[in-house]
DNA sequence: TACTATTTAATTGTATAAAATTATTTGATA
DNA sequence: TATCAAATAATTTTATACAATTAAATAGTA
């Protein structure tokens, strides 16, 4: 027990959230691929799939990401023909993003995503939503203030 | 409760997990851009100031991370003096990291950085450790095979 | 010993992320 | 209405991350 007890690795919090949450993502690498999806990619589309329809704005407040990342996120997926991006007419400072059939179509494949991921987490159900409790809370506080 | 609800976002685990860890990381930045480091860079000195000497492959074992990342990572911690990069003398494929005089001062400025971020997290001390309970399973399993 | 396989960092290429700035459009108001 | 402020994306810059490849050194073995 010394002075610099707290600088460890092993008495943050943080670090464990940092790992797992990167080595999480690169579990989804094999599965994504069959999608031709990044991770970032499928829960944009994740949002899509439910909403059909949502502007720049929204859909980072959504995902927690601003312009510098979702610009170029977005003109991916209007490239592989997922999306489309339109100004719009009420308001052109707000771009319009909207699901094609395409990307509708894909929906149905992707549900293979969640289903194989689930198999990797090793977690009870108690676990899950005691996991899923405590990181919404913390998602609030983060995001206060 | 349709076909699709294991595709939202609210319904997977790991999607919270992936906004916690990049809005905490976040929150870190006001307090480490006063020792001019970045994140990554962080965790990587609090491993040198806890082992004072380690070799790259050792250090991405116990940070999650690959030499793409620790090699770029590395060169600007020596060029801010906090670390010394040299060839092993018994095996020149390993680069030896060792820890500065510079780098070691370093550590009680650095005091003030998990005491601040104390105080953002608002977790109880049983949420804490069921936390870290959970996160480190999870380490374990997410990693294993 | 000569050859092969393995180990370790470094490099290359692609995709995030976030902060700061810019450009455009819209809203508010004097 | 003219002007200023605010909102929204896009752009720029810097720093991760990871997969795949390369290069060098070492270990294993016929």
């Amino acid at each position: 027990m010394d002075k610099y007890d707290s600088l460890k690795l092993e008495n943050q919090i943080c670090f464990p959230l940092y790992a797992v949450a990167k080595e999480t993502t690169r579990k989804y690498k094999p599965f994504l691929e069959k999608l031709d999806l990044t991770y970032t990619q499928y829960i944009c589309m994740m949002v899509m799939w439910e909403h059909k329809q949502m502007n720049v704005k929204s859909l980072g407040e959504h995902l927690y990401l601003d312009s510098g990342t979702l610009t170029p996120l977005l003109k991916k997926l209007e490239e592989k023909g997922y999306i489309k991006r339109t100004r719009s007419k009420d308001d052109e400072r707000n771009l319009n993003v909207e699901i094609t059939k395409l990307g509708m179509d894909l929906r149905d494949k992707a549900l293979m995503v969640p289903m194989e991921m689930g198999k990797c987490v090793a977690l009870s159900k108690e676990e899950f939503e005691t996991l899923y409790k405590i990181l919404y809370k913390m998602l609030g506080k983060v995001n206060e203030e």
